[in-house]
DNA sequence: CGTTACCCCTGGAGGC
DNA sequence: TGCCTCCAGGGGTAAC
């Protein structure tokens, strides 16, 4: 489910109930998840505030601090997770691995597939932790461009698409939106990343910069009360253009939509608008 | 160093 | 109804 709009509009979900939350305990009830989750977590939870909320690539950052130090909670949804907040002492059901509980709400994460992370980070440098350092750019920053796709993929002959997806060098970028920024800026997913043009790529940053922004704009109008944007209705508010219809008329120029596999993940594209 | 394969895990869909 | 296979929005790690 979540990529980078879903996990911005869980954190735009969340911001109006945690901030100044102060934490009473946490509830660990799978300890094994993408990563463990560390031991001792909830006692060094215990009695910090949630300050603020970040967000960098997938991660959410909770901001949790004290008089006597503090750290961040660093919470990953991986492929199935969600956060809802519910209210204390409300039954955990299936797949709901960990709580945090605090004065007045319960944010509770349910992650059938676990591939998501509950990680901690102490001390106010949250970008030093070795997940995070190693992330490349953020895609809704200014310095995100063509020109910057463009220097950073001169030495990368592999296919554009899987390289959209890596997150050391770009976040964010999921199998969903790779798919239809490519389609959007008229990009075969196929192409070597370091054969396209600079011109082609300042096409394809604003592409996936009006891609992301749409898709938040259309998820954060459904939250409220609670974080979750599941709904199953494949892409969510907005409708694919290519993603998940293999055989279906492209909506520029009607050409069946081809599905592809690249890098172990399906690839959906127009042979003839994509080049 | 860049690129790919594999693996972690559950659940839903579709074929038989 | 059951059982099988395949597929799924991520990403760390090992191997080439």
């Amino acid at each position: 489910m979540p990529e980078l709009p879903e996990v911005e509009v869980s954190r735009l979900g969340l911001l109006p109930y945690l901030p100044g939350q102060r934490i009473i305990d946490a509830v660990i009830r799978t300890p094994r998840l993408r990563h463990d989750i560390p031991a001792g977590l909830a006692r060094r939870l215990a009695g910090l505030r949630i300050e603020a909320i970040l967000r960098r690539g997938k991660y959410l950052l909770f901001d949790c601090e004290s008089a006597h130090g503090g750290g961040w909670l660093i919470v990953h949804l991986g492929m199935s997770g969600s956060l809802r907040l519910v209210a204390p002492g409300s039954p955990a059901q299936k797949h709901d691995h960990f709580d945090l509980v605090l004065a007045h709400t319960v944010l509770r994460l349910r992650d059938p597939r676990r591939f998501g992370a509950i990680l901690w980070h102490d001390g106010h440098d949250v970008e030093r932790h070795p997940l995070l350092a190693v992330l490349g750019i953020e895609p809704l920053t200014e310095g995100f461009d063509g020109g910057w796709l463009y220097t950073a993929t001169r030495r990368r002959s592999g296919p554009i698409k899987p390289l959209l997806m890596d997150s050391h060098l770009v976040v964010g970028i999921g199998n969903i939106y790779a798919a239809e920024s490519l389609f959007r800026a008229g990009i075969s997913p196929l192409r070597a990343a370091n054969r396209i043009s600079r011109e082609r790529y300042e096409k394809l940053a604003p592409a996936i910069r009006t891609t992301l922004e749409a898709s938040i704009a259309a998820g954060g109008s459904s939250v409220r009360d609670y974080v979750h944007s599941d709904g199953g209705a494949g892409c969510f508010q907005l409708s694919c253009a290519v993603y998940d219809r293999s055989g279906e008329p492209c909506p520029t120029c009607g050409t069946p939509v081809r599905s592809i596999r690249q890098a172990g993940r399906s690839t959906f594209y127009c042979p003839r608008c994509q080049r």
